[in-house]
DNA sequence: TTGAAAGCGCTAACAT
DNA sequence: ATGTTAGCGCTTTCAA
């Protein structure tokens, strides 16, 4: 095997390369890259002219290695969570979503997103995490749920004086909170059902270990007026498929059932659908369906899903844009950011049936 | 606002530190990370136990700057596509499946992916390559269809002495070839629809400019039989969901129509499903639908669609495992790497009407 | 088998 | 407004 020392090796241009094209010091070279201040006009284009033609481009490790930005943002996402939804290709696309929205705000920064996966179920998260900034330096960290209410990881974070955000993640403290309003959109999507005529509303909550699950409910309650909350419509599910289905049945056997579901999730949503196909229940018009999330397969379901849509890859955006700020001293105040959610209204709501509308009202 | 001095800001844990807790130089531990010669059993677990009580973990940047390995992949994707797919959402999760792969075999090895977007159809793509990899530096690259096949790109990282990796880019040459063998997977589809007694089949083609486009095309032919194939049953599409409806209403319209459509893509199929329900088309009983891809929301669909699945994930762990063969000196053949594919049979395939099937053969 | 010295490409602090 | 110097945390020589 020939040992490629015949052609002459295109050695990577460097910050010496440019200043010597420019016959500047590598310190101006240096100070026209960060848009330093002090840099004559003249000189500035000089330099951006060599930039161009030699097509240099900062190398990531060395400015990390000379200053103290490495560029880069660090995403950290449950591993089990993330693994099981990949393998199982559930169709959800949170991380594309995180991806489309953290990525694209970071290159047009210069920063880059560098994604990982954090098994927050061992009790050494705490050395996963470490290894993990340890390795990459981020200059900032984005936080997925379940990650983002995790006392072990924020403090960590803050210890080490890292800038991070907690996408999902309701409460105050430290770090900066984005959220979407989960009570408004349960009572938005709740209001609709309200609002084509429905009375016999069920809520399908989802598990109790996420905040904005109770959030949810909260929101249900309150578009119902607290009068109107029949406590039998309301069910347990813990985000799941079968957990869906479960209730569904259960609701369906009612004395008198609901004519409209609000499911917490798609999964559940869709859980309720089959459910309702194999009792011969017809959606939309025996039975209307609202879910929460609107994942990609709720558009290819039979009919489609009506859903509120979680605004994810705002989300990552705004994370995304916030720590970046923070790291150029911009700090902004830790109020949570709330971002809108919308009501996808599709083929899934409808009024309920006539007779039924009339006896309930 | 205080500005934390407060706190005695932990430092981070270098190689140095690592070297004073054992009491032997910088050289060593870097020997025992390593996984050098030449260093005792006691030293090396006299270094490691340092290691294991500071919890050190070399940075990646320092790593690089000092010696010639960046500890990087570079996942090469196609910018507008992969943008296009997540706002859409299309219920596509090539980038999470190739996460899947590629990330836990990075891991295994020590080494991280790096996820990024390139414009293909900009004239610089060179530039925008360049620029990457002058900023990342990675150790090697991972090119997705249709950068594979993309001489620009090739040539570039041939010059720059890059390992890299095509999948689904089926020719040899440069770089090791992985796909999955699409005209066998084609072929196999085809067998499927001819064993439960199809004989007019139809295929929908999938964008030329993907060279496995043609390859599936063949297997449809060859599983034929050249005598057999009538030229009217092939149609051109582009992977989207509206060339496959275009498609589809045009077989269907057809003075005889087929009986079964295989489809290039996951959102052609789905097309084709809907353009036959709008036309009171009966799948399975009327028209057999196969799709390729396997993307998640073929199995929401009613009925689920039979799909070729895309081994992708497998792809992607293929070429981090070669890549970082390579980086490692052991080379490894040329020989492009074929994949295994599946059949998923489901609930959109079926034998064709019986006075259709005895009328064909 | 171990250690010491040099340098990777950049930035921060300090000149000028 | 520009240049010079000293590292950053590693690995790669080379020396012992």
């Amino acid at each position: 095997m020939s040992d490629g020392a015949d052609q002459p090796r295109t050695r990577a241009v460097t910050i010496k390369d440019v200043a010597a094209e420019a016959s500047v010091s590598l310190q101006t070279v240096s100070r026209v890259i960060n848009d330093g201040p002090n840099v004559s006009p003249s000189i500035k284009q000089r330099v951006q002219n060599a930039i161009d033609k030699l097509g240099y481009v900062p190398s990531l490790a060395a400015r990390k290695m000379g200053g103290n930005k490495s560029y880069l943002l660090l995403a950290l996402n449950d591993r089990d969570r993330t693994i099981e939804g990949w393998r199982s290709g559930d169709g959800t696309d949170w991380v594309d979503q995180m991806l489309l929205g953290g990525m694209l705000k970071c290159a047009e920064h210069g920063y880059r997103m560098i994604f990982e996966l954090v098994d927050t179920h061992s009790d050494n998260v705490e050395r996963a995490i470490v290894a993990a900034l340890s390795a990459v330096h981020p200059d900032g960290v984005i936080l997925t749920p379940p990650h983002g209410d995790n006392p072990v990881i924020t403090t960590l974070l803050v210890r080490k004086r890292i800038p991070f955000a907690r996408i999902g993640s309701i409460h105050d403290g430290e770090g900066y909170a984005i959220s979407m309003d989960d009570r408004r959109a349960a009572a938005a999507a709740t209001e609709h059902l309200l609002s084509i005529g429905h009375r016999r509303i069920a809520f399908i909550a989802g598990s109790s270990e996420y905040a904005l699950s109770a959030a949810r409910l909260d929101g249900y309650r309150e578009a119902l007026g607290p009068e109107a909350v029949d406590p039998s419509l309301i069910a347990q599910g813990d985000f799941t498929f079968d957990s869906g289905a479960r209730a569904t049945r259960h609701l369906l056997s009612l004395a008198t059932p609901p004519t409209a579901i609000l499911a917490s999730s798609d999964q559940m949503a869709l859980a309720a659908l089959q459910v309702a196909r194999v009792k011969g229940v017809d959606v939309p018009r025996q039975l209307s369906i609202v879910s929460f999330d609107d994942t990609p397969i709720v558009k290819f379901s039979s009919p489609k899903l009506t859903a509120i849509r979680q605004p994810i890859a705002r989300m990552a955006e705004k994370a995304a844009e916030l720590l970046i700020k923070a790291i150029n001293g911009e700090v902004d105040e830790g109020v949570p950011h709330v971002l809108p959610f919308d009501l996808v209204i599709r083929e899934s709501t409808a009024p309920p049936p006539l007779e039924l509308a009339q006896q309930q009202s």
